[in-house]
DNA sequence: TTAAAAATATGATAATCATCATATTAGCAA
DNA sequence: TTGCTAATATGATGATTATCATATTTTTAA
């Protein structure tokens, strides 16, 4: 594990600010010059790092599939260590009322904020894409302790995606909180008996 | 029920054809003078008919709703009057080959299509946006013949929204007919078991 | 320290695009 | 037909933006 060179710690540096503007923002919305700048950098260098911006959403999406993994991975941990059975906690923190409003900070799930894209995406970024549903279904698949099977383990994965995008598309409303919460206790519910 | 006016029938035509636009590229990706094009007239007629490319995109995402609740419509009478059951219809309609595929013609749900930019939409469309999402859930639950309360609604459209959308995202792999198909018939047997 | 190399900055270019001002055409009443 | 009005077309403008050529700064090795 040999230390960063200082372009690999810029390079970083843009992928990282790059993850948050397209979860924030959305992949269209990210505008080259406005990466380089958040990142304190002028636009210029861009191409020293990136083929050109296509190439930068696809590793910024990798790179935000991989932090939000690593958030969820902590968040675990803790709720584990405190006694909670992995995969109801995964639940209450995939559809806790943080990880609900985060998205206006570019934070999260990034297929969450991302997903209705993901049939548009050239190539080489619907790939990463796939990995990063997969990813999923697998890790809530692990979480179960393998009691659910491939796809009931996908299912539950469509049902957290889809209701987190549902419930940020009524942000604002009554209903997105009372549905959320309703979601998270009812599937909580569900994902107990079966212990 | 007057007929429509000549002007009528251009605003409803680039309505349809933005409403397609927006479902196959994007929001972000609907281009004025692209709308009008196809539509078959030029570019600067556009604001005598919208006061500028944002009012066009909310009344585009309604026209898509409306557009897609009917074409459900009819698919649902089809296999109802053949002797189906609402509910489990409507599950197989959704999660069907066809749905997953009519994304690239810009046909279909527009809430698996578009859901994930919900959240960042100005006001006027993100509440059409809420609307959109509301009425899927009382159709589902209207579907359900009220044995599902609005919680279990909620929780059955995000189902089948985010498992539309992951499929459509795996679009190409072998995975996305497998787990569509995978969800559709466990889908189908659990609401069948509650009959 | 100093020159070569690496990294980043400045400035320019061409394309895309929403919007608007103005012109032209089409429908209709007399 | 002949004007009048509604509808659509043409052309222009300014803003944004990806990309590239070139310059400057920073780092590193001697």
């Amino acid at each position: 594990m040999t230390a960063l060179s200082k372009k690999e710690m810029t390079h970083q540096r843009i992928l990282q600010t790059a993850a948050k503007i397209i979860r924030r923002d959305g992949f269209d919305s990210l505008a080259v010059a406005d990466v380089m700048k958040q990142a304190g950098l002028t636009h210029g260098g861009f191409y020293a790092h990136f083929a050109n911006r296509d190439a930068l959403l696809a590793e910024a999406l990798g790179y935000a599939g991989a932090e939000s993994a690593e958030i969820l991975r902590q968040s675990l941990a803790q709720a584990i260590s405190e006694g909670g059975e992995p995969l109801t906690a995964f639940i209450e923190i995939y559809l806790s009322e943080q990880h609900l409003n985060n998205c206006t900070e570019g934070a999260g799930c990034p297929v969450a904020a991302l997903g209705s894209d993901f049939f548009r995406l050239d190539t080489t970024t619907k790939a990463i894409a796939g990995k990063l549903i997969e990813a999923y279904v697998e890790k809530v698949q692990e979480l179960s302790n393998q009691k659910l099977n491939r796809e009931s383990a996908f299912l539950l994965t469509s049902t957290l995606i889809g209701a987190l995008q549902l419930a940020r598309g009524l942000k604002g409303t009554a209903q997105a909180s009372f549905y959320l919460t309703a979601s998270r206790e009812d599937l909580v519910r569900r994902h107990s008996d079966s212990q």
